[in-house]
DNA sequence: TCAAATAAAATTGTATACAATTTTGTGTTT
DNA sequence: AAACACAAAATTGTATACAATTTTATTTGA
């Protein structure tokens, strides 16, 4: 164990918050926690506050933690930067990606097609967040991969949902064969423009897509 | 004093850095920011931990914390993010601007011009931020207004010296000009690439900015 | 029975104490 | 004189203790 307790813990926490394990809203008491993972509550806090500040953990001043919960304004406006920053990704990606890349995103993009085809909702979702994440290293700009990757995971308890929607699964597949095909073809613009609408959950779609969501997920006021 | 001791700190050395300060490398010693601010070590490293996650301040375990230095090679990739979003600010803002905000937004230009004519660059400096921030308001994209203003913020340190590059001053105040042109009549498409390039140090003049950079703000190192 | 007030419990924020690791300085050896 | 080894000092990471605030429970009054 050479690195710090807190990372761990924060890893930990984060993973189970992604996952929704701990969906949004839930409590985060920090003695609770602190006797869970058998440490004091100080690198609990440490850990809680670096979800805090990346948004994934609200905290309260005296009022204790909770699993951030997103509006729904909050949410379309996240949405539209995560369209904008991913569409740049496929940009900078058709643009910088050498032949060995291109070969290893087909490679990606294929390892996907078996669970598109089971409905295997679990799977297509780790298939997909490799396909993204070789996308990302494609545009040869980590400081990009890491914000994009930031916002992903935020968004990510509610990603989900979007994908168990019918059908969503296959369309999401067909839309990353047109992707690869533009980033192979070298093709920026199109490869921005199909990146950006395959993350925008868009027109009359978006109804549906928060019709779905629990209402328990969606912070009520503001 | 109803905020947190930490909330408050953080803002105060978050302030230090952007302004230049505590200049990128320095170190930052626990106890040494304890006594000084007459607080114990428990707030100070919360403070830390709270920059480090915004970036100004990196932290290596077990070898302290020092004010970040950001490397060339991310500097560059900082710098072409941060086109793309005051770029997105820039479309949105042409877009979503009602007829008041493009008047404050012309009025924010004009305050601009007496420091830009008398080579005042602190005062510039200044009135430029108000000019970008009338911008991220019209985008009525709160998340995205504050994630543009965070990467500002980080950047900070370096475009001031940018800034103070011979003629660069006038000439910022001529690209405000037709940006401000631009959103007034609704041109997303030039609003965004004007705002783009005006935050891009583009070409032959980027080269000439990461010279006239001192260079021990400039990780060597990877 | 319900509401307000008050007391008790629980929880967070800060301070201090202790443990572990790194850094620095000194001394010895080649 | 330079380099390595070891010891001492300093600094960070974690645990515990205390203070302050919030939340919950209980009691009292209408």
């Amino acid at each position: 164990m050479a690195r710090k307790r807190a990372i761990s813990l924060k890893e930990e926490l984060e993973q189970e918050i992604v996952t929704g394990q701990l969906p949004p809203g839930a409590r985060l008491e920090e003695m609770g926690l602190a006797e869970r993972f058998g440490v004091s509550r100080t690198p609990v806090r440490e850990a809680l506050n670096q979800l805090a500040s990346i948004g994934l953990v609200e905290i309260r001043p005296r009022r204790g933690a909770v699993v951030a919960a997103i509006g729904l304004k909050e949410m379309m406006e996240m949405f539209e930067v995560m369209a904008e920053l991913e569409g740049m990704c496929g940009q900078l990606a058709a643009r910088r990606m050498n032949g060995d890349d291109r070969q290893k995103l087909a490679e990606c993009h294929e390892l996907a097609r078996p669970f598109a085809d089971a409905e295997d909702h679990d799977g297509y979702y780790a298939a997909n967040v490799d396909f993204h994440e070789c996308i990302y290293r494609g545009s040869r700009n980590g400081y990009l991969a890491d914000q994009t990757r930031a916002l992903r995971n935020r968004l990510a308890p509610y990603r989900r949902l979007q994908l168990r929607q019918r059908q969503r699964l296959s369309e999401s597949f067909q839309e990353h064969s047109a992707i690869l095909d533009a980033i192979v073809q070298g093709d920026e613009m199109r490869a921005k423009q199909l990146l950006s609408a395959h993350v925008t959950v868009q027109g009359g779609s978006f109804t549906d897509f928060v019709a779905t969501l629990p209402s328990d997920l969606i912070r009520s006021s503001a």
